[in-house]
DNA sequence: GCGGTCGCTGCAACTCAGTTGCTTCGAAGA
DNA sequence: TCTTCGAAGCAACTGAGTTGCAGCGACCGC
């Protein structure tokens, strides 16, 4: 189910920079995607005819970040992950992160409205809400095993 | 202003685990911290005296973390920051991550009440919430800079 | 359609946080 | 004081992400 290259190719041409065909493949791939990628999924999800480079790879990312066509999420384990923005998704929104599998989402409805009191002197810049727990693969095996094992 | 080894070495004592000279100092330090410390912070901040290995600091934050005497906080940078845990601070709390120099700080009177919606079958385990900014260090040596240079 | 230009790509080598395996040391109980 | 078993030290490794540089190719003007 990958989203027409020509969605991704169109999203590129709107920023007026170049058109490549590592952007476009690695844009759509991201649309295409139900949740945020790590670069290793990426790198692994590619149209292995192209084999793209990991630091072509890493640098299309950032470009797609800048150029406010992505977005990038830290979790626990160190790694980034990417997600395509839509239009309707550049507000503020909470991430869910598996703690079992990685797995990271965005949560859309889920815009907390916190005012944060900070120590004199600090400017708070961007607010991030992470919800840890368990994906519904994860938890769905962790409650078969508790069942087989009482 | 190091806090006094003996409330480190109580705590130790506390879990009825073993009192060694990695885990006093350690968390000496971390308590004596008025922010979380990053490993290498922790490394360089340890009396050289002692020379305390790298992959010892590395398993006595793992152990102090295990035993609920430190927290373990994920940023942007890909660094655990380690924060000593005072009693009063268990429950929930916010962080502030300052993008320009990496420090972080816990926010003790920020406890949201967020009660996400999430997909079936995902099981929450813990929120976290970070506010990015500027901490008063960076962001007043940015206020200078712009005011010298209009 | 045909160059020329300059940004993008690929390759290799690097950095840096964190981990693992194994040997030696030392805290604590007998 | 002796013994034991967990902790510390050392070396080597892993894996994400970065950097420098040479060569390629997208796009512009013709």
């Amino acid at each position: 189910m990958r989203v027409p290259r020509k969605t991704a190719e169109d999203l590129i041409r709107s920023t007026g920079e170049r058109i490549t065909a590592a952007r476009v493949e690695i844009l759509s791939l991201l649309l295409a995607a139900p949740r945020a990628l790590a670069h290793r999924e990426i790198e692994d999800g590619l149209d292995a005819s192209l084999a793209i480079d990991r630091v072509t790879v890493y640098r299309v990312l950032e470009w797609l970040t800048d150029q406010n066509l992505a977005h990038k999420i830290s979790a626990d384990d160190r790694v980034w992950r990417f997600n395509a923005v839509p239009a309707a998704h550049e507000r503020q929104h909470a991430h869910f992160h598996c703690t079992a599998c990685g797995e990271v989402i965005c949560l859309e409805d889920l815009a907390p409205d916190i005012r944060p009191r900070l120590p004199a002197g600090y400017a708070p810049q961007s607010l991030e809400v992470t919800i840890k727990g368990l994906c519904s693969v994860c938890g769905g095996a962790r409650r078969r095993e508790r069942k087989r094992v009482p």
